[in-house]
DNA sequence: GTGGTCTAGACCACT
DNA sequence: GTGGTCTAGACCACC
């Protein structure tokens, strides 16, 4: 797999190091017990620290991602796809009735959130 | 000015209330320095606890719509309703990016989102 | 985590209990996901009333220093302490310039408003 | 007495207006019952809209530094100058005791809140 | 078990 | 009179 880091984003670098791996592992370029670089190795390929790189790794074996084997590396965990499916749509669903209730105190109608949202895609 | 509960909603009292006073300002049905009910008073008048009175009363003084004075009452705040929307709407922009984050992880189009939206409102 | 309140003090109790939250959190004593005792236990811990405890907690949710999952618990947030001392330092500023106006109003110079910040410091 | 106002700046223009005039009764330039320049007059003079004067007057009003006499226009009121400078300084001290907090929270010491107060100063 | 909401009192300090 | 704080219960929904 290719990770690649830019310096030229406000996204902190283990940030970016973490949405690369997820969207591997999700993508399924990563399977289950696939071992990750590394900290070392990824640290002198892309010229970032140790440390961040350890950050980017440990949080992600905090959503549960990956594991760490103590004295081997860090491996790809078994994800269960639907249920990560499920918790992100309720997470999402919160959001927008957080945005709801916002939207609603500025009467700002759907179509005008709506337009808000294809705004911040093509951001990205 | 006319404040009213409801006990056959899941909405907490103390949002209802907020909810209307909020309005009422932004609405300019309170104006600044208009005094509201007493605490007391409206846990009389509607036949609630005095905590849910001052519950809302409280987060309406955090979110910086009115403000309280000892001794003497709460008041209507200076807002300006300007500035107030622009915050808001940089809100919701900053939820959406976050949404669209969490979206491209599951695949979700803009259509599906638009459709967890729509639900969401019709839930409230 | 060691949490204590006095009643001999001026200082409410559920303001001891957010300020030694937030100086653990922002002295990394408590780190992200860590759980706070329960609102019960820690109100009978500190014989304390349950709600006094929610208020606290609450109050710290709202400034972002911890969350609530229903069923679950409190639960230390992710803090991006250097931008927590910005926003801080920001606010700082803002109030200064306020009392700058002020002051000037009523001819006080700056070596009044500095002595004025020390009887403030000693106070507390 | 002279008033002018300012589009350079992020200030209302009603703002400055009350500054100015405040400042100017506060100096004793204005005196007790002296008249303040017609609203229609002051709007010629300034270039500024009608509404802008007026709602400077009115805040002034509020504020207990004016008073308006129907079909003979606006006159300076009776000011207890010290009351208004207990009031004040009053103010102040609140100001700084919300500083002295949020300062205790990031660790800025004494020296290093004065130094930012004597920035704010400067900056205006 | 946990938090979320609500009630019905109480006492204090300030105006 | 007012708000500010606190207690000691209660019920619900979620896990």
């Amino acid at each position: 797999m290719e990770l690649y880091v830019s310096m030229h984003t406000s996204l902190p670098i283990y940030e970016q190091l973490k949405d690369q791996i997820r969207q591997a592992i999700l993508k399924k370029d990563l399977l289950e017990n696939d071992q990750l670089p590394s900290v070392r190795r990824l640290s002198k390929d892309l010229s970032i620290g140790i440390v961040t790189v350890k950050r980017a790794y440990d949080d992600l074996v905090n959503e549960g991602f990956i594991i760490s084997q103590a004295g081997k590396g860090y491996f790809v965990n078994k994800i269960d796809i639907k249920r990560f499916k499920t918790l992100h749509t309720k997470k999402i669903m919160e959001l927008l009735e957080t945005i709801h209730k916002l939207a609603s105190e500025v009467d700002l109608t759907k179509e005008e959130v709506m337009s808000l949202y294809t705004q911040s895609k093509e951001k990205s």
